[in-house]
DNA sequence: CAAAAGACCAACTAAAATACTAGGAATTAA
DNA sequence: TTAATTCCTAGTATTTTAGTTGGTCTTTTG
């Protein structure tokens, strides 16, 4: 029941591109060097970021990446479901809302332990929105001088 | 984010004992069978629950297993922490309540997120009883036969 | 226009975690 | 005393995770 590499690194990016991007794209090896990934690595989990429409890219010379949105407008929720796929505790078609493949469906009395499990953690991504996590990074960075390797964000 | 089999098999498995040890204590052999679940495998997820003294047992030919509290009494989340160990998202001791062991504790803003996940997953399933699963299944067996496998609770 | 900076892509690999299995020792009721 | 049962330790196969490798394509800039 633990968040893998994918999702905790992942955000970071996201994180980090959203805090660095307002003047130029930023490049891929700008945010490993930043946050201690591994480029090849972080590569993979910009792929899913690209593909889920969370950031834009630019090939090239002066290339890198941006938001796709504004911060209000993306949800930690998106974010975390484009990195890990779906953030429900089991894979149970009834509890993700399609048909019963399940044979004791009808039987099935654990599934609303985890539907119960699984509406409260979306509700929790959902509701919490990057811009939050923006402001609370320059909260932090009030009163502290600018280094020239710009703002981390950790964890 | 997953769940591992030995939460659900052990919380079908606490589920099966509450169902059916009012009258005797429940085999191994037979929760194993009635779940289908791997005689050897579910031995060591009761072993767990026992440790965390969720059910007691009885050794000897006509022993087996019972809860050692009222259904009630005993929550999903404490069943769940037994088989799982502790249900938060990211292993950070800032967010468990410990101390920081985290070199970037004091810049660090993802463990915000962290902790509002680890807080609504831990919400979901310590305000949920054991006494509401056996409900459940009661009434879903309102009416049917009684089968010579007694009651079953799968998923 | 060449070269450097950068995104993009597919396949491979090492390590860790999961999901078991095997084999037996100790305990108790009949 | 024997069958039924829990208890205990150590193994193993499979799957998932967390990367690495080696390249191709695109764009800016000197």
């Amino acid at each position: 029941m633990k968040l893998s590499t994918k999702g905790r690194y992942g955000l970071r990016a996201v994180l980090d591109i959203a805090l660095n991007s307002e003047e130029e794209a930023v490049a891929l090896s700008t945010i490993a060097e930043r946050q201690s990934i591994s480029i090849s690595y972080l590569e993979q989990l910009i792929a899913k970021l690209k593909k889920a429409g969370i950031v834009i890219s630019t090939r090239g010379a002066k290339g890198g990446y941006v938001l796709s949105r504004k911060p209000e407008e993306i949800s930690v929720g998106e974010i975390l479901r484009a990195l890990e796929g779906n953030l429900d505790p089991v894979d149970c078609a009834e509890i993700i809302g399609g048909e019963s493949t399940c044979m004791a469906s009808d039987i099935c009395v654990t599934k609303y332990v985890w539907k119960r499990i699984s509406d409260s953690i979306n509700n929790a991504v959902d509701t919490l929105m990057l811009s939050e996590l923006v402001e609370e990074s320059n909260a932090r960075y009030k009163g502290q001088q600018e280094t020239k390797n710009k703002k981390e964000t950790m964890c």
